[in-house]
DNA sequence: AATATACAAACGAACGGCTGTTAGTAGAGC
DNA sequence: GCTCTACTAACAGCCGTTCGTTTGTATATT
């Protein structure tokens, strides 16, 4: 069974999903329609169903996917022995790293989670929630002791959660400055205020 | 003639207006329908069309509304003597506020002005680019006179322009702390790793 | 004061078009 | 011959919007 590769990597529900991801990138998970979605995979839209099994579960495998990866990232941070202030530098690295690498589906996870459908969308909001009071967990831990100045934690979680979201605009923009540059750039501009 | 006035405080259209862009942001403009905003007043869908030309009508009135207001506060700190830095700070701060009292009309523009079309969505993303250029000017100008370190500008504006963003979530978050701590915040958090 | 005129604003019905999805079927590769 | 995948055709339902008409009300005329 399941000989059904296409061409050389992946399956064809693979090729769905990131064909989904570039579309619901470019014009939100609404305004997307199963045809338009067909035509960028080069088939009819009733084709699609032998391969997926709702529009739906398209967005669900990027948000999951998306969750996943951030998730496991942050346990191993979250494990490992560095102080508070370095742990959130990672963080932000990793985020900023996700950002460059795979930009579409961060993006469509983050702006079209919403048009997920119960448990999804629970189970997602919940772990959206989990993931900020467990970051904010880490400044506070930087805060006690005094590695990390005095500031309102989930304030700081919130700042570089949605800075990380500009990157979007670097990815089309013409003149760009290197990734690396850029990733320094953010980390001295977000971590250096911080600082105690 | 035109004494048109709904209850006590403005025309219909203005109501309208007010219900779509609560509408809009809670359902982004695709998802939500012509049929839910006329439930939201109170009236059937097709008299909706006595006050208004089209649905994207009303996301260009959300949109030049939200970017005159923004570009009106930009004149104003742009021609006053005040040195770089406090002129980025009173940016950030005119934006923080903006967020805080007209949340649900910022977000729809910054989120669904692409469902704009043209000449206005043209018009949207021209002033879009004009206004982080204009922004990331007055950042390179303090970095000229030493007020700022020697950051990239760009990438502080557009941190910045995300990052406030963020206040979207606190809006809807259970416990607040208050709308001046969370702004001091902010603008401590951001602008204290640019200061030279 | 009663009636006629004018017009804004509401309505139900319907439009063509697009939506996600299903059914039934034909062909290709093992 | 069996399985997998593609196709065409069609579905019920929602979309934004238009139509013709009725309702409500403020003003002008008698």
């Amino acid at each position: 069974m399941a000989k059904i590769k296409s061409k050389n990597n992946g399956t064809k529900k693979e090729v769905i999903v990131e064909a989904a991801t570039r579309l619901f990138r470019e014009k939100g998970f609404k305004a997307a329609s199963m045809r338009d979605l067909a035509e960028a995979v080069g088939v009819e839209a009733a084709s699609l169903y032998n391969h997926i099994q709702s529009k739906e579960e398209l967005l669900q495998e990027i948000c999951f996917k998306v969750a996943n990866e951030f998730n496991q990232k942050f346990d191993e941070i979250e494990n490992s022995d560095l102080p508070s202030i370095k742990k959130v530098e990672a963080m932000l690295r990793f985020h900023i790293r996700q950002m460059f690498q795979h930009y579409e589906m961060v993006i469509v996870a983050d702006r079209d989670w919403r048009h997920l459908s119960d448990p999804y969308l629970s189970n997602f909001h919940n772990q959206r929630r989990a993931y900020r009071k467990r970051l904010a967990g880490i400044i506070e831990a930087g805060i006690a002791n005094n590695e990390i100045k005095p500031v309102d934690a989930p304030t700081v979680v919130l700042i570089m959660l949605h800075a990380v979201n500009g990157i979007e605009s670097w990815h089309r923009s013409r003149e760009k400055i290197s990734a690396k540059q850029l990733e320094d750039n953010m980390v001295l501009i977000m971590t250096e205020g911080l600082k105690a």
